[in-house]
DNA sequence: TTGAAAGCGGTACCAA
DNA sequence: TTGGTACCGCTTTCAA
């Protein structure tokens, strides 16, 4: 009746009540071959007494957990949670169970990330880099690569080589830029993520690369670095938009810069995008609906999980060898309603 | 030099090399008293060797692998990320890690991420139950308390006792459309999530419980049920808008109905709040600089998930006994503009 | 094919 | 206090 009445028995409590030894219900269990009543009579008694393996047992036996760590900054920014999903739907179907970590944007904490998945002996990781002191990942414990912990990196880029999945950020944000240059802007302002951060610096060159290919002038005095929360996007704005002239556009490379950016832009009193343009990042649904209707930079989130965790499980199943690969993958530009033409000045 | 060169000894390694026995360096590790002079060689051959206790090992002896499952509808849905924040910092405060299963909304993966959390030999599950097929976990593999597992339910309430987190979703829903009646509307209509989960039925109740105490009628022609998607949240919507005379205010009953209502009114072309008002669910930073500003119900869910985890770790540690303790915790209205006065019939 | 037995890396009991 | 050792539950030789 019940699946698991009393203490559990484990494995030799299946072999007894199959009256078979213990090597032959591990047999049973893996899926060879054994004599064909002795199966029947494992089978039943696996029913019988709603028998799970241990895993924690088959794991220090095996040396492997079939588990995967994943350790990101903050499962509360709206980025990650997709990408999660990708890296979870992917590990399970192949058995794996996925431990998540926060690393709180904390380079320390994220080391104290490190080192429970170390403990914890995960099969594998997926990193997602704190964008605050990520140096610190160099000291103790140790970089994944130095304890040979098999891991790959997602969004960002680490100063050595490495398994990468990565969002093409410089041409999207090229791309961005170019065509709020195409809307005739000049002025063109960025409020960029300030952090060491490969997909930020990225970014933030990507701008700089459509300037110049505009032909238009630097104008570092457009330019402003805030930490990316919303707060820092709303002063840091503000600061741009007391500029004289000011921009006629703006550029922000992250979701929280967004908010930050569109709410200093209303404060202002300023329409957009009537008067001014923005192109912000990341995609979700509710800028369908909402206005103004933001144009960003939609990433693949979903898919960087996914292909992440599948380069990983092919690397522990030895499937694929060789060199670091780097995985590139396209964002697109969604165009909706907060980017338009130039205001005549 | 490097912390993990070459093969990992392990705990006999460390015993070699400090010139103690297993058991010695053991006891040191968990910070029980060995001659001083023990001690600090332990000290340094731990450090030298980089050595990390095995956690499987560890988790196989003690019965125990102090780690916790937590099993989500779907981490994408923007409510969940902040209460699995608050479980993840309270249970890493605690030393213990958590594994996160995606249900994905459907009651037999629910039943697998279960077997999942009990075949890792989790110490305790933290469960926010799938809104569909639910029922599904009363069969094999068994509910949580069936396996004897130690485990609180967030957000909803299972069909038997157990430990429980949940919001005061019937309160905070009958605030909501008390609200809207002090506001003059009359017909008030509802999109409800269509499912038999508590929380939907506690805020479906509480809405019906304010039409009665104001003294309204039934109005059974303005309430419609739809999965909890944007996209059918935009179909009941449109639906109820068509009735004539039609509702003069909305009440969504979660976050993605909460869009589609939205959308399904600027479709109509009806300003809100001037012609239509509604008040949603689930509170986010966007919504305080997007347009229309809309009023929702926001629940505590990083508390949520705090309290919860603290309740299953008091458990586990038998800090706490004694029969099933049910947690309930505020929403609060979050008004901004989407509700406003009934537009004069 | 099958069963006995040796571990996997720790913990904890027991005698010294 | 310390060291020797059985054991946690399972996998995997190895010999039969």
């Amino acid at each position: 009746m019940s699946g698991s009445r009393g203490r559990a028995l484990g494995i030799r409590g299946v072999a007894e009540k199959a009256g078979v030894s213990i090597s032959t219900a591990s047999r049973y269990l893996n899926g060879k071959r054994v004599r064909p009543d002795a199966e029947k009579r494992v089978a039943a008694a696996v029913l019988e007494l709603g028998y799970l393996p241990n895993r924690v047992a088959q794991s220090l036996r095996r040396r492997r957990t079939t588990t995967l760590g994943m350790i990101i900054p903050d499962i509360t920014n709206p980025f990650f949670p997709a990408v999660v999903k990708g890296v979870e739907d992917t590990a399970r179907s192949a058995g794996f169970a996925v431990v998540l970590l926060n690393s709180g944007d904390d380079g320390v904490r994220e080391s104290e990330c490190l080192a429970v998945v170390h403990s914890l002996r995960c099969d594998g990781l997926l990193m997602i880099m704190a964008p605050l002191g990520a140096h610190q990942l160099r000291r103790r414990p140790a970089a994944p690569h130095e304890l040979k912990l098999p891991g790959v990196y997602i969004a960002t880029a680490p100063d050595f080589e490495a398994d990468l999945v990565m969002a093409d950020d410089a041409r999207a944000a090229e791309q961005a830029v170019r065509h709020l240059v195409s809307l005739g802007h000049e002025r063109i302002g960025c409020v960029a993520a300030e952090s060491d951060l490969s997909v930020h610096r990225n970014r933030f060159e990507g701008y700089r690369s459509a300037l110049r290919k505009a032909g238009l002038p630097e104008q570092p005095e457009n330019q402003v670095r805030a930490r990316p929360t919303v707060a820092d996007g709303y002063s840091a704005t503000a600061q741009l938009l007391a500029r004289s002239p000011r921009p006629t556009a703006l550029f922000a490379t992250s979701y929280r810069l967004t908010i930050g950016v569109m709410s200093a832009i209303e404060s202002d009193g300023l329409r957009c995008p009537e008067q001014i343009s923005v192109i912000g990042y990341d995609s979700y649904d509710w800028q369908d609906v909402f206005h103004p209707r933001v144009s960003v930079i939609g990433q693949p989130a979903y898919l960087m999980g996914a292909r992440a965790a599948e380069l990983l499980l092919a690397r522990l199943s030895g499937r694929k060898t060789g060199p670091p690969e780097r995985i590139l993958l396209q964002s697109n530009l969604v165009l909706r309603e907060s980017s338009g033409p130039a205001p005549r000045s």
